[in-house]
DNA sequence: AAAGCGGGGAG
DNA sequence: CTCCCAGCTTT
């Protein structure tokens, strides 16, 4: 009843997305579906079009350079996402696995991910919980703790055989458009009446106890060339923003690289991760020379936008007083 | 089981 | 300001 009762919803209410465009190509599925981890919908969406542009098949995406994956991937957070997909496409030979059990082999794919792709592009009958199926299920049928692990059950018996990508793409759009975290609306709700925890939706799932957020501070270098160019380095592998370009902090060897005159004070920018707080003060000065690191490279403000910089980077490059970023 | 990893939109 | 988003990986 409860699945019948979706379905027939989600038949009216299915909104129109760029992923959802027929016919469902596996390479696009799972695209869509590494993109919309842990961000938004509306956030995706000028990202997955760009990115589909650029590389519009599973081919092309092996095919290019990680540096062009991180490039577009720029501003959008969870680099790791990148790089795993990138690696995922040269290690798939051509093809996506047709199982979530196979799909889980590959970088990058999940117990999510893997039955997203699985159930959406290949039909597979198996279940899927992320954030909305778990919060969904948690006010159905009043899972109380974290409702995360037990939804992966719950859903399970749910799962209406041959209608399994249907079926999950309906829930997540029930738990994105009506069962949201705040101010749910149930009365527009299609399985309102089998909700057991209609009469207090907020209580579920129980909210999370979030962690303390360091504060990680740094002063950054913005030197700039007589052309215009700005010294870029790329930041270690085991760092944060790991392979991505960004001005070279204080601490970082300049090989080959002149500084003339004295540095200016450009300020601070900062940024809000969920694990920690950042702040970077800027300063800015002149330089040339060529750098004797692969790790160092000016960059022309005009040829910005095609490299892997982090949206803290960016900000700090427009705090430089360099436009383009 | 917990921590690390981005960024931003909504209330 | 807080919460949390179509999570995964490593410890």
């Amino acid at each position: 009843m409860f699945s019948t009762k979706l379905l027939r919803w989600f038949g009216q209410a299915k909104r129109d997305l760029p992923w959802r465009k027929e016919p469902r190509v596996p390479y696009r599925v799972w695209v869509s579906e590494v993109m919309l981890q842990q961000t938004r919908v509306d956030v995706v969406i000028p990202y997955y079009r760009r990115f589909l542009r650029r590389f519009p098949s599973l081919k092309s995406l092996a095919a290019a350079p990680l540096d062009d994956v991180l490039a577009l991937w720029s501003g959008l957070g969870y680099y790791t996402r990148a790089r795993n997909l990138w690696k995922a496409a040269r290690a798939c030979q051509g093809a996506l696995p047709r199982t979530a059990a196979a799909l889980r082999e590959l970088p990058g794919f999940g117990p999510y991910t893997a039955a997203a792709v699985a159930s959406l592009a290949f039909g597979e009958d198996v279940p899927l919980v992320d954030g909305n199926v778990a919060r969904v299920l948690a006010r159905v049928f009043r899972l109380e703790g974290d409702a995360r692990e037990e939804s992966w059950t719950v859903a399970a018996t749910l799962l209406p055989k041959g209608r399994a990508g249907a079926f999950n793409e309906a829930l997540m759009e029930l738990g994105a458009t009506v069962c949201t975290p705040r101010a749910p609306r149930c009365g527009e709700c299609p399985v309102s009446r089998e909700c057991q925890g209609r009469s207090a939706p907020e209580r579920y799932p129980q909210p999370r106890k979030r962690p303390e957020r360091p504060l990680l501070e740094w002063t950054a270098l913005a030197l700039q060339r007589r052309d215009g160019a700005v010294l870029l380095s790329r930041r270690p592998e085991d760092a944060l923003f790991a392979g991505l370009w960004d001005l070279p902090a204080t601490e970082i060897k300049l090989p080959g690289v002149r500084q003339h005159g004295e540095l200016a004070d450009c300020g601070v920018v900062e940024q809000t991760l969920t694990h920690r707080e950042v702040r970077v003060s800027i300063q800015r000065g002149r330089g040339s020379g060529t750098p004797r690191s692969k790790t160092l490279r000016w960059v022309l403000p005009l040829h910005l936008g095609a490299l892997g910089l982090s949206s803290l980077a960016r900000k700090s490059l427009r705090r430089a007083g360099i436009a383009g970023a």
